[in-house]
DNA sequence: GACCTTACGTCAACACCATTGACGTGTAAA
DNA sequence: TTTACACGTCAATGGTGTTGACGTAAGGTC
């Protein structure tokens, strides 16, 4: 058994695999992250990593106590990846929309370490990071602590977990996706209208819109709820006024 | 090869096992579910269903084509346990949101079988017949087609999606699940006001409502806007000052 | 430049997984 | 009673994550 990872801070030998590449964490993860992007979720896994890096897949071992480790580490790359660049506009709907999007997009383009990361909260840097930034639109954009923590807690468990499960559309294999995807027009487009009379009356509308993600409307609809919680509700809508943070 | 399966309604003999169980769709769904729930979602696996059914591994492949097929078939289940009993009461808000709290409810019952279903679209019978009902609560509540669909899109999917964000915290391991919980204490409970003022200044309030699901403020969220996109929404509550989309 | 310690890459093995083709038994229909 | 074939079983294939043992070469020390 024995220890078998050295905490990165610690390394100092670093010696070549035999195919010449130097190991490291973020050369281990960045690889994952391409690995998956070009080959598809199911192409993920120690024995093809190892063979992308011109390593023996063991090796990996090295770096991290086992796969549940090394894809929390590549999800923790993408929380930062969401939040790369944004800046606050002032003007709550809009930041709160662009932070839903953004966080939607970001898991979505990794969709395996998406499904992992969304339901466990890690305290790492860049989640805490994120979390300052939504209490403060809300708190910024005039909602009263109580209700701006309740509003945190529904927009963000919304986007992660709308997040996690177009994550899990896309990271089926090929073969259940397209299954899934076939339902639509074999199944749901032959029901009669005697037995289904509103499948029937709505197919073509469904099978269009059921798609894409449902994410952007639901968002919008939590957006327009907002609109009515907030206290200076009889308000218009652009105002933007003075930022902080 | 060959179509090893034969379809359930065609079935004529019921040859026993050789540790006498007789096999069927039904009892091994059951089987599934019940492995499920005592030993977690990682505890299914065609070896040990087959070794709880009594039965040789490769006779599920004489039921389902592969462990997909079986997913569908244990995902289709909770959606018809969770409409168990359930009756239009004629008001479109009250009926989406029972709706919406049963799935989630039926869901949460068995959040490690929910975990693997939450995102499939089986095209079952207990399926369709849900699609039927939440899109006939929408088109009989007065929305028209485009609209309806739009929502039910919306609808369904924020339901499934918390149920499987809300299952997949309840079914992790004791100790990873505990981990998550104490960085609410040890990690956001301890962020300085200097670098995360508005963590600082909301925490107990944050710790508090973290502790429950998101998912019914959420809900009430998506009718609140429902509400204001409905044709007749002029009488609607107070302050939804004529905001449309 | 020689020596030592040990990090870390490699190898081989283990236990598990889903799936399939061939086989033969016993059931149910004729 | 006979016959056909449904379906339970067996054995094999090629995948997976993970680990213990091993040796080599890197880095620090003198």
């Amino acid at each position: 058994m024995s220890a078998r990872v050295v905490p990165e801070g610690s390394r100092r030998r670093r010696r070549p695999t035999k195919q010449g590449a130097v190991l490291s964490e973020r050369l281990i993860v960045d690889t994952a992250l391409r690995l998956v992007a070009r080959h598809g979720a199911e192409a993920l896994s120690v024995r093809r990593l190892g063979a992308a890096l011109g390593a023996d897949p063991s090796a990996l071992y090295r770096y991290f106590r086992n796969t549940d480790a090394l894809l929390l580490a590549i999800a923790d790359e993408l929380v930062g990846r969401a939040q790369e660049g944004w800046e606050a506009s002032g003007d709550w709907r809009t930041d709160l929309r662009v932070m839903g999007l953004r966080i939607h997009r970001s898991y979505l383009a990794q969709p395996q370490a998406a499904l992992l990361a969304a339901h466990r909260t890690t305290g790492r840097p860049h989640e805490t990071r994120a979390v300052e930034k939504i209490l403060g639109i809300l708190r910024d954009g005039g909602f009263p602590d109580p209700l701006a923590v309740r509003v945190y807690h529904a927009f963000v468990d919304q986007a992660l977990a709308f997040a996690a499960q177009d994550a899990a559309a896309a990271a089926l294999p090929r073969a259940a996706g397209e299954a899934d995807r076939e339902v639509w027009g074999k199944v749901y487009g032959r029901l009669p209208a005697e037995t289904h009379p509103h499948i029937a009356a709505t197919f073509p509308l469904l099978a269009a819109d059921m798609r894409d993600s449902g994410y952007p409307f639901a968002l919008e609809l939590m957006l327009t709820a907002l609109e009515t919680l907030h206290p200076d509700a009889t308000a218009g809508p652009e105002r933007a006024h003075g930022k902080k943070s």
